[in-house]
RNA sequence: GGGCGAGUGGCGGAACGGUAUACGCGACGGACUUAAAAUCCGUCGGUCGCAAGGCCUUGAGGGUUCAAAUCCCUCCUCGCCCA
């Protein structure tokens, strides 16, 4: 029949897959133990949001580790490649709402969806280990560590402006407002006024900026991070406040000032407040100015950001108050304006309009004093009035008492110094970055473990009654507070301390908090008597390749870095950071686009499966692009991969049926030992490079030094030579692999089989091609036996016709001669 | 506005400062077939030429070098981050 000719020409993906799936599961074979006497290494990729149904685009990161696990499981590493779900979170939230489904129900089924998307796929997880971050047994060690920060006064409550996504009807840390807008839904976010809990990050800012631990991150995202971080060294200046109207006594006398820049100290000629500053209270009790109180009114409402205030029109009002500069005691306005940011520095700046652009326009705008402290080496300018905008760069001091002709650069130390010493003012380290905001006021998240008590006040839940478990009836509506607040069952409860009658903490924690210690729980398995043991830990961590976007930059990753920087000091873990190396992979795109369901450009992977087969669908994602790029989805890539496939699986297939070990069927022109040759010696040359390129993770690279070898290898390869192409495509294939691999006689697993080595000698070739340039023009390539000397070489190449034509009437000025590669004969006249 | 990155055939992409366009897709031609699919073989950067071969070509323009896609400068376009 056609059917059974067909079924020898096609590789079977079907049968296969089934097939080694349930040997893999059976075998336990992924399934890895510590074990301090083998080389470990731990490659993991972000854990997956169970939304309904993963897309070709999330398959991408997936496969790139299941390449790189089972390329290290063939070295022989001990591997741990674990898969869990960040299973918390608003869109469970908003189906309960949408579909009226519990969100533990709505989450269960997601996860068993994606679960049996990653086991058609054949990934190489030790499926022991899978953490599922909404189940009691994982959140009551993220309720246990932040017992253990609030121990250490890291974790701590405080009231105050919040950024408040309407939408999701709960706060959000200042990480997850990208552009004004909530990083999940997209809503505006606006400044709420609230207590929230809150992580001290910020004490751990420098170790943060410590990158030294790290070693292959990408750079970028470490400039993400320095900038998110924002150190900045300066001057925090002490001014003197004047009240108008004498009589009255203002309870902020002085106005605390943050400056990177003391060396214009001297040119500061007003002072700006944010609305939202300590002292403006005071102004609004002696002011009467309308005009002032409906400013105060209007900006200091909740609405701003700080996207939407760079965008905006500087504006401000004058209060009516003066300041006094200590440096030179002159009596300068006070200024209150909407580019001065409560959330920065003191919520108060010294303005120098000659030497700042915002601070210049806005004196512009007012007709604010200007004074240059700082002159232009390149402008023989005096008077501000002829500055078309401020100079920020260097220049030397003048207008600045004792400290004029002195550059500027020089004069920030000369002058912090002074005023350090005459009490004006002190140095100070600034950060951009603010305490992690973790509060959320919704229901499926990890409680906080808190308690209020009447009588005793804030008493921490003791370690012994964790977890504490989300109530499971709940009634969520999506609008309003919290919807624990509104579950009575949960809130009441008794004082810890007194017995008393208490009410717990309504708020749940953010979910980055489930994912910044998630990789530490798979390396224990079924520990439930701990978060995770040490000796399993201590072994298996640091992760030595973390894989996942880039989108996560100064969330999850900086997140992470500071919860394992927290653990090693309360002597939990031994490493400083959780992820040693780091490939950010890009997006998979279609038509130009990021695949998405509101794109409408969804390639489900289950029909990719179906029609190509799992391994097909990895080779292609793998073979498109290098990781790192976007990858545009074709759906004819596709076919060509599985081409590729199939062909290997006809030479394959010949075995052992009929063909000897040896080179048989067509003959060579060249004699079949020379032929055999190079063939070995390509064969030798692919194991080197599909290594190298493994090791650097050029995927792509690598499957086409592969396919090159298996255009080589025509009708009739060696059983030998097949084996070898066979093992260096399993990290990409493994089903297929592993079906070849029986094929052709051999026991599974290939996975138990060592990555082939290479062999120095044989890569060599035995002639060399020389590229002949004159005037570093190609002329003519010239074969010659490898390692052949200069003189040798210009003999050859000058007795050639195609050379010898470019020579004449010329003298011959030089000649430059790489070994093995190149002769360029550079002439004259 | 500042910082970082990218720009290579019709397309995805290869190229330690040394053969630009590997590999794949696509297109065209051929073999096999009653036919198609599948498979196999060949051609394909542009341009001039019957051919041998020449000239041009890695966003644009300069520079360094015997030699530049690769290093440096200026500019353009796109992406990301920061303001």
């Amino acid at each position: 029949m056609m059917g059974s000719t067909e079924e020898t020409d096609v590789y079977p993906f079907r049968l296969a897959e089934a097939r080694w799936q349930k040997y893999w599961d059976e075998q336990g074979l992924y399934n890895t133990k510590t074990d301090a006497s083998r080389k470990k290494y731990y490659v993991l990729e972000m854990f997956p949001y169970p939304s309904a149904k993963l897309h070709v685009g999330h398959m991408r990161p997936y496969s790139i580790t299941d390449a790189i696990a089972r390329f290290k499981i063939m070295q022989g590493y001990n591997v741990l490649h674990p898969i869990g779900y960040d299973s918390f979170g608003m869109p469970a939230e908003i189906a309960a709402v949408e579909r009226n489904i519990h969100p533990f129900e709505w989450t269960r089924k997601c996860i068993e969806t994606i679960r049996g998307q990653f086991r058609r796929l054949g990934y190489s997880y030790d499926w022991r280990r899978e953490v599922i971050t909404c189940d009691p047994g994982y959140y009551r060690w993220s309720q246990y560590f932040f017992l253990k920060m609030f121990e250490k006064g890291l974790a701590y409550r405080k009231k105050s402006p919040a950024n408040w996504c309407p939408k999701c009807s709960t706060v959000l840390a200042n990480e997850q407002v990208i552009d004004g807008r909530c990083w999940r839904c997209g809503s505006t976010v606006i400044q709420n006024e609230l207590e929230q809990w809150f992580l001290r990050i910020t004490s751990y800012a420098d170790r943060l900026l410590d990158f030294s631990n790290l070693n292959d991150w990408p750079e970028r995202v470490l400039l993400m991070q320095k900038n998110w971080i924002g150190r900045s060294e300066g001057v925090e200046i002490k001014f003197s406040v004047q009240c108008p109207v004498s009589s009255v006594q203002l309870k902020n006398k002085d106005l605390m000032v943050f400056t990177t820049r003391p060396d214009t100290i001297f040119g500061a000629t007003y002072v700006v407040l944010s609305a939202g500053h300590p002292l403006v209270s005071d102004i609004l009790k002696i002011s009467e100015n309308s005009l002032l109180k409906d400013f105060i009114a209007r900006t200091g409402s909740k609405d701003i950001t700080v996207t939407t205030m760079i965008d905006m029109e500087k504006e401000g009002v004058f209060t009516g108050f003066y300041a006094i500069n200590p440096v030179n005691r002159e009596k300068i306005p006070i200024w209150i304006a909407n580019y001065v940011l409560m959330g920065y520095g003191t919520g108060a700046i010294m303005a120098v309009p000659t030497h700042d652009q915002r601070d210049f326009e806005f004196a512009k705008k007012y007709n604010l004093p200007m004074r240059i402290v700082i002159q232009d080496p390149g402008s023989s300018i005096q008077d501000p009035a002829e500055m078309k905008e401020a100079y920020e760069g260097e220049g030397t001091l003048v207008n600045s008492g004792q400290f004029n002709g002195i550059p500027n650069l020089q004069a920030i130390e000369k002058i912090s110094d002074w005023m350090e010493k005459e009490k004006m003012g002190s140095r100070q380290v600034n950060y951009r970055l603010r305490d992690w905001c973790i509060s959320r006021q919704r229901y499926w998240g990890t409680p906080i473990p808190v308690i209020y008590c009447k009588k005793c006040g804030m008493v921490p839940v003791p370690e012994k009654d964790l977890p504490v478990r989300l109530p499971e009836k709940i009634n969520i509506t999506g609008k309003g507070s919290s919807p624990l607040a509104r579950a009575e069952d949960f809130v009441k409860c008794s004082c810890p301390k007194c017995g008393g009658s208490a009410e717990r903490e309504t708020d749940t924690m953010d979910t980055f908090i489930c994912s910044s210690w998630y990789f530490l729980r798979y390396t224990s398995v079924n520990s439930d008597d701990a978060a995770f043991h040490k000796e399993d830990s201590d072994y298996w961590m640091p992760v030595d390749q973390y894989v996942g976007g880039v989108e996560h930059a100064i969330l999850h990753l900086l997140y992470s870095r500071f919860f394992v920087k927290f653990l090693k000091d309360i002597g939990e873990v031994k490493c400083e950071e959780p992820f040693v190396n780091l490939l950010a992979h890009g997006m998979v795109v279609k038509d130009g686009a990021k695949i998405s369901k509101s794109k409408g450009n969804i390639v489900d992977p289950d029909i990719i499966i179906d029609r190509y087969g799992a391994d097909v669908m990895r080779l292609f994602m793998l073979f498109a692009a290098p990781p790192e790029p976007d990858l545009e989805w074709n759906d004819e890539g596709i076919e060509g991969a599985s081409r590729f496939l199939n062909r290997v699986w006809r030479l394959v297939k010949q075995y052992p049926v009929s063909r000897p070990a040896r080179l048989a069927g067509k003959p060579s022109i060249q004699c079949p030992a020379e032929n055999d040759k190079k063939i070995q010696r390509k064969l030798q040359q692919t194991i080197k490079k599909v290594t190298e390129d493994l090791e650097r993770f050029h995927f792509n690279t690598a499957i086409a030094s592969l396919m090159e070898m298996t255009n080589l290898i025509g009708q009739s390869p060696s059983k030998e030579v097949l084996e070898k192409i066979i093992l260096l495509l399993a990290p990409f294939v493994p089903h297929f692999s592993e079906e070849c691999w029986a094929v052709l006689g051999n026991k599974p697993s290939i996975f138990g089989i060592p990555w082939p080595g290479y062999d120095k000698d044989a890569i060599r070739e035995e002639e060399s091609l020389i590229i002949v340039q004159v005037d570093g023009k190609l002329r003519d390539r010239v074969p010659v036996p490898a390692g052949a000397v200069e003189e040798d070489v210009r003999k050859i190449v000058l007795a050639r016709e195609k050379v010898s034509r470019w020579l004449e009437n010329r003298k011959i000025a030089n000649i430059v001669f790489i070994k093995d590669k190149l002769l360029n004969i550079v002439t004259s006249q």
